[in-house]
RNA sequence: GGAGGGGUGUCCGAGUGGUUUAAGGAGCUGGUCUUGAAAACCAGUGAUCUCGCAAGGGACCGUGGGUUCGAAUCCCACCCCCUCCGCCA
């Protein structure tokens, strides 16, 4: 969230960050409420100031043996109406909360204008695209042909967005985190972490799930538990409410976990295949850095996720992101988009963030300079490392051979145990 | 799930209604001493948030309510930790 003080002292910053993000909204009962609680707050500790004082006058007389009776009622006259006071303050504080929970962060001045995904900028392509001298098949039919995805079975089991992985298609999701893991924690200075999957409504607040999309996510029935969306909560969450050394920054966590999200707004998109799962594997990168730091510690993580789809030779572009499509907490994102030959088109694998210190706000994680210094926030980061459903889906469309089988890359061949994906008889 | 114990400032730890708007210790900073360091001693410091141009206020002892003129202290609910029992991958 944003520093309340901030927006009071330049709301045409904010509502100029708003119509970027082409999520104009009015300021005006913010400012207003925010005045009314300072006037507010003003009264009220004038009068406890008061209460203090004869509290202690009143303690003196009562030790001295002298009679206090006017004096107390008449602080019991005072006591109603801070107890008045202090309710509308309330109120007031948590209608200001509830907008301020609403307002995205603001973008970052060099994000480039835009209306919507259309708008992203490409930044730089990697890697030469796949020919065949065959039809590419998607990556659905290739796993179905070989036995390694069961699609079907994952409907009848579960649902819709549900999948089996079988044999070696199972052993390529492992192969991958594993492998993923093993890179950033052995190359790139990550300490790797393995989080809950499920967490408390605190923490879906303190990364920006909550409140505003709560449709988005899993809750546990009659509990305030839900089902992680990604790794980024619990491992964001994770210093929640502390404050940190500056000789400890910036840290580096790197977490694989499963993933839970309700998808609930995109009925219709990507109903074939493991692009879009309501359960997916993922590794997530999460950076909590100084915040003149934050900005190449994202080139960092950005080139942390490309180094894995360079190591798999998968081809792949970075793009931007508009200020139309930057997600609800970001500044800036960078997106990694990697080639899928049966879409004829480049499909996010990873998203890389710098959230500043909207999240460290909202979470309340700090850090202090030096001993003496006032704790500053932390500028938090992450990005994904990658998505596994959506490698497994891109290794099988770009090494796809023309008898159906897939060559495994060579980096995984290691956790694989073989070269080559092969048909085997399914049950 | 049952029974019991406990959550206090950076840490340890005292504190069951008003000289505690948190004792004492450790730590930290400076100094004395010392070739240097340690130890000892002296002094200082002692959390965080918030309102205010400032002076100066207010809040905060797990969280949220309540009682009271006044709450770390009393009451209610919840969370977390520990011990024992039960159950269990």
């Amino acid at each position: 969230m944003l520093d309340m003080k901030f927006v009071r002292e330049n709301p045409e910053v904010v509502a100029e960050a708003l119509r970027k993000r082409n999520t104009p909204l009015s300021l005006d009962t913010f400012l207003s409420l925010e005045k009314e609680r300072r006037s507010i707050l003003a009264e009220a500790e004038t009068l406890k100031n008061e209460r203090n004082q004869a509290s202690q006058e009143i303690s003196r007389m009562k030790r001295a043996g002298e009679n206090a009776d006017e004096k107390i009622a008449a602080m019991r006259a005072v006591g109603d109406q801070i107890a008045v006071l202090d309710g509308k303050l309330r109120e007031v504080e948590q209608q200001l909360a509830d907008i301020l929970l609403t307002i995205p962060n603001i973008p970052h001045f060099t994000v480039p204008v835009g209306a919507d995904e259309e708008d992203n900028p490409e930044v730089r392509r990697w890697g030469t695209l796949p020919t065949f001298d065959f039809e590419a098949k998607a990556h659905w039919d290739v796993g179905e042909q070989l036995g390694i995805l069961d699609f079907e079975r994952g409907g009848k089991v579960s649902g819709a967005r549900f999948t089996f992985l079988r044999g070696l298609g199972a052993r390529l999701e492992r192969s991958l985190y594993n492998f993923m893991l093993n890179m950033h924690t052995e190359q790139h200075g990550y300490t790797e972490m393995f989080p809950p999957y499920i967490v408390n409504r605190d923490s879906m607040q303190g990364t920006g799930q909550l409140p505003k999309f709560a449709e988005d996510m899993f809750k546990l029935e009659g509990l305030d538990y839900y089902l992680i969306p990604t790794a980024e909560v619990p491992v964001t969450n994770y210093h929640r409410g502390e404050i940190l050394s500056a000789k400890d920054l910036p840290l580096y966590y790197a977490a694989y976990s499963a993933c839970f999200r309700a998808e609930a707004g995109a009925a219709g998109r990507d109903t074939r295949g493991l692009i879009r799962q309501h359960q997916f594997n993922k590794v997530e990168m999460v950076k909590f850095t100084l915040p003149e730091e934050s900005y190449d510690e994202l080139e960092k993580l950005t080139a942390n996720a490309e180094a894995v789809l360079q190591a798999l030779e998968l081809p792949y572009r970075v793009i931007k992101l508009c200020t139309g499509d930057l997600g609800f907490s970001s500044a800036m994102t960078y997106d990694l988009e990697v080639w899928l030959p049966s879409a004829g088109r480049y499909r996010e694998i990873s998203s890389c963030s710098n959230f500043e210190d909207f999240q460290a706000r909202r979470a309340d994680i700090k850090f202090r300079r030096d001993a003496k210094s006032k704790p500053e926030y932390v500028h938090t980061l992450n990005g994904s490392g990658l998505a596994i459903g959506r490698t497994v889906a891109a290794i099988l469309e770009n090494y796809q051979q023309a008898d159906g089988s897939v060559v495994v890359p060579a980096v995984l061949r290691p956790y694989m145990g073989v070269d080559v994906i092969r048909p085997v008889p399914r049950a």
